[in-house]
DNA sequence: CCCTTTTTATTGCATATACAATTAAAGGCG
DNA sequence: CGCCTTTAATTGTATATGCAATAAAAAGGG
């Protein structure tokens, strides 16, 4: 590439990169779920997956960063955390394999303690993006089965 | 709450959390872009600010914090770790309190060697994201002043 | 000029994320 | 049954992320 090109190049990634675009807004809406939830100790992260494991009953692993899209390794130290702070439990099942879990009492109190800080990080998450933008991420997320 | 009303809360999130679906996105667009940039030694969130750096010419942390809204903790990190393979380099100025850095040679070079990896990022997160998702997403960022 | 406040960055800590390597169990096949 | 392959999860390592506490320099106000 001739090198007078570089600030030309520098432009078509900097103004049309979907990357730091959606990694921005990532971390822009994050906080603002987190910062919600702070006051009850959790983050929006395992918000998701509580929600995820409630909505399976008996969530396996591999089921659960299927619909997340998540590495099962990134998933693995997610429950051992939240097992540790006794949100969910682990379940012995026949097959040796598999560790599936599934929401604790205090777990699923825990939910219904934190929906009105969801509700409160949703709604600025709504404003932030607007009609279009809601319609549009879940279009796109619905292509990985989230309906 | 009443117990019974838990599946309804549950069902409520999971069917339209904002977080969850923004979140998955972020994940899956990241790789599509690591994984074509992974030959290069070089990550999507590295690539940013090489862009952001070269487009500043001179660039201030807490500058390219505000631009990307991150936290300059954050920011700190990302510097050392490129300022140690070569990519950028430090500057003395007079205000004591910034660490100005900018692109070395090498750090302009590895941007245009990781242009076509880019483009082949670029290329899957928009078919993901569709017209209206890249729209949307650009609008939205742009209340950040991303251009 | 000194003292206080503000600005800016770094460091300690915790969580999130993923790839590679490993471990463990189940399935299939002879 | 024993071997090989496949499947599932964990562990080692590295980067990304942000909050709280700290450090250091500049700005401002007497």
């Amino acid at each position: 590439m001739d090198k007078a090109a570089l600030p030309a190049t520098i432009d078509k990634i900097a103004s049309n990169c979907v990357a730091v675009r959606l990694r921005l807004l990532n971390r822009v809406v994050t906080n603002l779920y987190d910062d919600a939830l702070r006051p009850l100790g959790l983050k929006v992260s395992q918000l998701n997956i509580l929600v995820v494991t409630g909505k399976l009953g008996l969530a396996r692993p591999a089921q659960v960063c299927s619909l997340l899209q998540m590495d099962v390794s990134t998933l693995s130290r997610n429950v051992e955390r939240m097992r540790a702070k006794g949100w969910i439990e682990v379940v012995s099942e026949s097959d040796g394999r598999t560790q599936p879990f599934r929401l604790t009492s205090l777990g699923m109190r825990l939910i219904e303690r934190a929906t009105p800080a969801w509700e409160e990080g949703q709604k600025r998450a709504t404003q932030l993006l607007g009609r279009d933008g809601i319609v549009a991420i879940t279009n796109a997320a619905g292509k990985f089965g989230v309906p």
